[in-house]
DNA sequence: GAATGTGAAGGTTTTCACAGCA
DNA sequence: TGCTGTGAAAACCTTCACATTC
């Protein structure tokens, strides 16, 4: 299952789905139809049944989906039916609203590890844990099975710590400066970068551009 | 110039190019191929180049780009070579990581207003800027000119928000809470959707994706 | 020689349209 | 009848390769 070739955009979609199924669940509605489902989050009911048929045939022909199962398999393809353990470095503005992060809890990413490399930080208690000195990483991210890193520190120093976080074993990382970062080829990682979209918002509005419905 | 169809892709790209070029800039290079351009930003010399002339020949031949110049035009392009007023909703958690976020400011984006519905928070002085209550939004934001609009409230109420704020003339919105808003064709709106990369992280581990060049 | 700019080729993703099933 | 699942077609995007220019 799944070993052909995905396209990240699908995975991405995979993503909005999951968040349109947890709603539609909650609103008791038994089956969804793709068409709905598109609806929701401004798809095209093709694209919703060509993303799931990459996964298997979920769907029941003439009735729709099966809203409370779908999300389940989805949530199994995204491999978010079971908790992960993040440690977050960089304990600043972003890294303490992403401790708050209600949407992160709720997909099953846990927040177990905040590290940072300011003395006055470290030792306190941040909304429940422990900030702990960056240059002991190597201990704790065993201790705590740590799996996911969240990078939230200044983009000066960021590549050192990737570094570090990657000679320690971590294979997945979320990074939030700005900046390009080098990894081996077997982690993977992803960079969320807040200021391309206002960039994005800036283009469409100087140059009049005409939007088709966004990429996810 | 820029009349064609520029797709997504080449929007978001010329946001790294932009940094890239900073970069650059500051490490004092006078021009720059595409060669090392793609390579600081993973992707392909033709590919850069391909981008670039959508909008122009800024490039010489067996030489490559004029750094600084080539940095201007593109923030033209994208149009943050001037300042844009932007008006931030929820003063929570992430609301206030991003009235710090440097990056921002840096690109030309200023918040000038914050605007939450908490009367504790209402009319406090949040980093330089006194909270407003967000009842007051019409006046306000028609004062201080404000044209782009950062959604940072909670997912219930964001929708009732973005109503207002479209009622009251913003044509460009940035949205981070984790719900599909609707908003009229001739409004802009972006989504920022932070656990879409965890989960994308969670899938690629499930499933040992195997990794192209992440999309931009 | 070095590197851009760009048509054409190649590859990928989306949409179409319809057969097939409840 | 209604809606899925899916090959085929269409649209879109990236890469190639080379003529062109400095």
């Amino acid at each position: 299952m799944a070993k052909k070739k995905i396209s990240e955009s699908t995975i991405r979609r995979l993503s909005l789905y999951y968040r349109a199924l947890s709603v539609l669940e909650k609103e008791n509605h038994q089956t969804v139809s793709s068409k709905e489902l598109a609806k929701r989050e401004k798809l095209t009911p093709a694209q919703v049944r060509k993303d799931l048929s990459f996964f298997g045939s979920f769907g029941t022909r003439g009735l729709g989906y099966p809203v409370a199962e779908l999300r389940n398999q989805v949530a199994s393809i995204l491999g978010i039916n079971r908790l992960w353990k993040v440690a977050l470095f960089g304990v600043g503005n972003i890294g303490s609203a992403l401790v708050s992060y209600k949407e992160f809890a709720r997909q099953g990413f846990r927040i177990v590890k905040l590290f940072d490399n300011d003395q006055r930080k470290i030792g306190s208690n941040h909304k429940g844990i422990i900030i702990s000195d960056v240059r002991n990483m190597n201990k704790e991210i065993a201790e705590a099975n740590v799996e996911i890193a969240v990078i939230a520190v200044p983009a000066t120093v960021a590549q050192y710590i990737v570094d570090d976080v990657v000679d320690h074993g971590i294979k997945a990382i979320l990074n939030f400066a700005p900046i390009n970062l080098k990894v081996p080829d077997d982690v993977y990682l992803r960079n969320e970068n807040m200021s391309m979209e206002l960039e994005y918002l800036s283009f469409a509005m100087v140059n009049n551009h005409t939007q088709k419905r966004p990429k996810v």
